[in-house]
RNA sequence: GCUCUGGUGGUGUAGUCCGGCCAAUCAUAUCACCCUCUCACGGUGAUGACCAGGGUUCGAAUCCCUGCCGGAGCACCA
């Protein structure tokens, strides 16, 4: 049967057992995955998160856990997060970061089996560059930067090179002692001096760095592990058998082949994939940069509406899962991707469209007098679901419509779950027709609010704050809840006070 | 300069390994129509792509060559 090709199984099959196709049928339909395959997945699939905890994340951070927490619910696997803090001083890790890190992933809607910090881990770290040394893997190099830079382009090694593992061992041993000052001496991986790529020749474990790190149970160490050192041993040591991780990484798994192959491990499965951007911010994806931003006061914090954090999109009422949606959905491949923020929004309107319960709010409201009508308006809560009740809204002497929607003199216009008017000067006097005026004579249905009762809100968007009145009624929900304002789009309450209502706008 | 690595509609993606079933999949986007007391949701339809040029072949998105364009690394950052 291994001869043959797929289609020809399929069709010996479905001589012999037409059950059995249907069976494979259905299966096939669940399998059917936006990310491709992994390979070598025998033997379980752990994947692990490696964020840098400067600071919370921006939207392109969440392709991380979408994509491996995906990975990890299809093949029954796991996925850790470690934080991989070991630079105090460039990239210097933020105290607050790493729990909004695990906020961020949690309302994504995935949990890490375990949690790391990297900074928790010197000691293993200094254990096997001990056992590397020992391999003859590592020697400590004092060559000025530029020197080393210089012979390594030439492929020609420095003249600690070949200095005895006792000489190595007790260097070493006086770097974890913090003995060195920063930038006196490094320890470097013996790889291949000669090796063909530049980027790969004996590359720097352990560096020295004055700074104390900001966690309190770090703050001794002066002897920091480079990343692709700290990441290479955390990786087999946790069990890791698939990384993802960014193309600027791309010669990270050759290096630290070289530590593996010293070691005698099985370096992981890896794949790399590009960059993401996202349309529709005027600020960069990156966290120095929002740092920076919100820093100087630009922006009121990490969750404000025009900034591109996962935080944002949550006080926006953006569903962690219409992010993984799309997420998921730009897959992994090499080259860097355009996210326009629209899918996003089509993945949540898909999700929310249903339960989400409707009002009226109107911007810029233009007053008119009503005359006549039934006092009040029974628009229902959701159109598509009529056992959700309806509204209740009390009509005094007047209302308000946006400007777009004002009729001319003489023209007619039905205000939805009202009724029909006609406008004469500045009033709007009912006419008691049936609702063919609108099917057959082309009368706009627009929203509106009664002038009296309707509340006072403050809708935050992506292009500043936005005065409207939203219909009585909506004080009744509570802070979170999402609700689609008819013909404007959907919001989420975010604050609910006697002088006004604040909402996010979320997307049309 | 050296070394990696890519290029399918506006966007993302399938197909590329093992050439034909690809006049190229699906989603989103945009437009139109239908439904509708929302411009939401839903339905129907339309728009729109194999980077370029050569070669191999009966046949190329797929293989080969050249070119063009892009991304990344060559840090005591992650």
């Amino acid at each position: 049967m291994n001869g043959l090709d797929e289609s020809a199984k399929r069709d010996r099959l479905e001589e012999l057992d037409p059950e059995a196709v249907e069976e494979l049928d259905a299966e096939e339909e669940e399998d059917e995955h936006d990310l491709p395959d992994l390979s070598n997945t025998d033997d379980g699939v752990k994947m692990r998160a490696a964020p840098n905890p400067n600071g919370p994340w921006h939207i392109g951070h969440a392709r991380m856990p979408a994509v491996i927490g995906t990975y990890a619910e299809r093949y029954d696997g796991e996925f850790i997060v470690r934080f991989d803090d070991t630079d105090p001083e460039t990239k210097r890790p933020d105290l607050d970061a790493y729990d909004a890190i695990l906020e961020d992933i949690e309302y994504l809607g995935f949990e890490p089996s375990e949690v790391y910090r990297a900074s928790d881990r010197l000691d293993i770290y200094y254990e096997h560059a001990r056992e590397l040394i020992d391999a003859g893997g590592a020697y400590t190099c004092t060559c000025p930067q530029g020197d080393f830079s210089e012979l390594k382009n030439s492929g020609e090694a420095c003249p600690h090179r070949e200095k005895d593992a006792e000489t190595v061992h007790e260097e070493f041993d006086a770097m974890v002692d913090g003995e060195y000052d920063s930038g006196d001496v490094v320890l470097r991986v013996r790889t291949d001096i000669d090796h063909k790529n530049p980027a790969l020749r004996d590359f720097v474990a352990f560096r020295m760095i004055d700074t104390p790190h900001p966690r309190e149970e770090a703050a001794d160490y002066r002897c920091w592990p480079m990343l692709d050192f700290q990441s290479g041993i955390d990786d087999h040591l946790t069990g890791v058998t698939h990384i993802i991780r960014g193309i600027d990484l791309q010669d990270s798994a050759k290096k630290q082949r070289f530590v593996y192959d010293y070691f005698g491990w099985e370096y992981p499965e890896v794949v790399h994939w590009g960059h993401v951007q996202v349309d529709a911010y005027d600020v960069k994806l990156s966290t120095s940069t929002l740092k920076e931003k919100i820093g100087a006061g630009e922006y009121d914090g990490w969750d404000d509406p025009r900034v591109p954090t996962i935080k944002s999109l949550r006080r926006r009422g953006i569903r962690g899962q219409a992010i993984v949606d799309a997420m998921v959905e730009l897959g992994t491949s090499t080259s860097d991707v355009d996210l326009p923020i629209s899918n996003i929004y089509a993945h949540n309107r898909e999700l929310v469209d249903d339960e989400t319960d409707r009002a009226f709010a109107v911007r810029e409201g233009v007053r008119f007098e009503v005359a006549g009508g039934p006092g009040s308006a029974h628009p229902p809560v959701h159109p598509d679901h009529e056992d959700r009740g309806e509204r209740d809204i009390p009509v005094g002497d007047s209302v308000m419509l946006e400007p777009d929607d004002v009729p001319e003199v003489g023209e007619r216009v039905w205000l939805k779950g009202f009724g029909p008017f006609g406008r004469e000067g500045d009033t709007l006097v009912y006419t008691d027709e049936s609702i063919d005026i609108v099917r057959e004579k082309d009368v706009p249905v627009v929203h509106w609010v009664p002038t009296d009762g309707s509340v006072s809100v403050r809708m935050r968007t992506m292009d500043g704050d936005v005065a409207c009145f939203a219909e009585p009624g909506i004080e009744s929900y509570d802070e979170g809840d999402l609700l689609q304002f008819e013909r404007i789009g959907f919001v989420r309450i975010d604050e609910q006070t006697d002088r006004e209502t604040v909402v996010y706008f979320t997307h049309e």
